[in-house]
DNA sequence: AAATATATACGACTCTTGTCGTAATAGCAA
DNA sequence: TTGCTATTACGACAAGAGTCGTATATATTT
């Protein structure tokens, strides 16, 4: 199989798309430079790179192309995940998640809504 | 502040330093390449930039040394896990916890760990 | 049709990571 | 002391990410 594991500048953009697709090198760029001062081509660049590697897909539009995502937000998610757990926390998932639940960075609606997610799983399979 | 973001192979090697250190290259390499096909001065030399980057520290032991961690497993987590959050789940922990339990490659015993941490929680402030 | 603006294509360059070969050094053994 | 071995030090290299400048092509406007 493929290995779909994007980079920090292609989640960026992977972010926004899996939001709302799909959408032109212009209209990502214009979300991506908000947070991020970098040039246009760069945004463009990253977008025909993740094309030819097939995380992105695109059709042409008038004088420009329109870019749809090609691998579904979960199933990228989960194999970064499973990866990040595997180099960063030893492969545990539960150290992870203590981690998280310790983090003072991880805010109290945060967390709330976590807890509310555990007690919905666990409504579900008494 | 620092930056503190270790990569992949330098995880490698602090997971390993973080259940037992001091630890010489040698011994680290040993652990190392248990997993990974790599050669000797591969893992030296990731450990030596590690100690110039403030990583580890060292003292000289005969004609070795004692590679030490310099920074604490949680803090360095921590760390990671809020820019892989940011990054991976566009800022939302408790989407990394959807993912996490919805995750067909999380074992059941994890499952179940992760189920007691919350518990745990629970627990101590109702 | 020509000029202008907009978008894409392409190539180049820097930085970092990970990799290793080879050289130098230091301790031990003969 | 001389030679062997283990360890470190150093330099080099390929691959990939991210960056941008400039050139080309396409559409719109005059």
């Amino acid at each position: 199989m493929e290995k779909i594991a994007p980079t920090a500048a292609e989640l960026d953009i992977l972010n926004i798309l899996w939001k709302k697709e799909p959408l032109t090198v212009k209209e990502i760029h214009e979300h991506i430079c908000k947070t991020k001062d970098v040039g246009y081509t760069t945004t463009l660049k990253i977008m025909q790179k993740m094309n030819t590697k097939g995380l992105l897909r695109r059709e042409p539009n008038g004088k420009s192309h329109l870019y749809f995502s090609n691998y579904a937000k979960e199933e990228t998610r989960g194999r970064l995940l499973d990866r990040f757990i595997d180099s960063a926390f030893a492969g545990s998932a539960s150290s992870l998640v203590m981690q998280l639940l310790g983090n003072k960075t991880t805010s109290k609606e945060e967390l709330n809504e976590i807890k509310q997610i555990i007690e919905q799983m666990e409504n579900k399979q008494p």
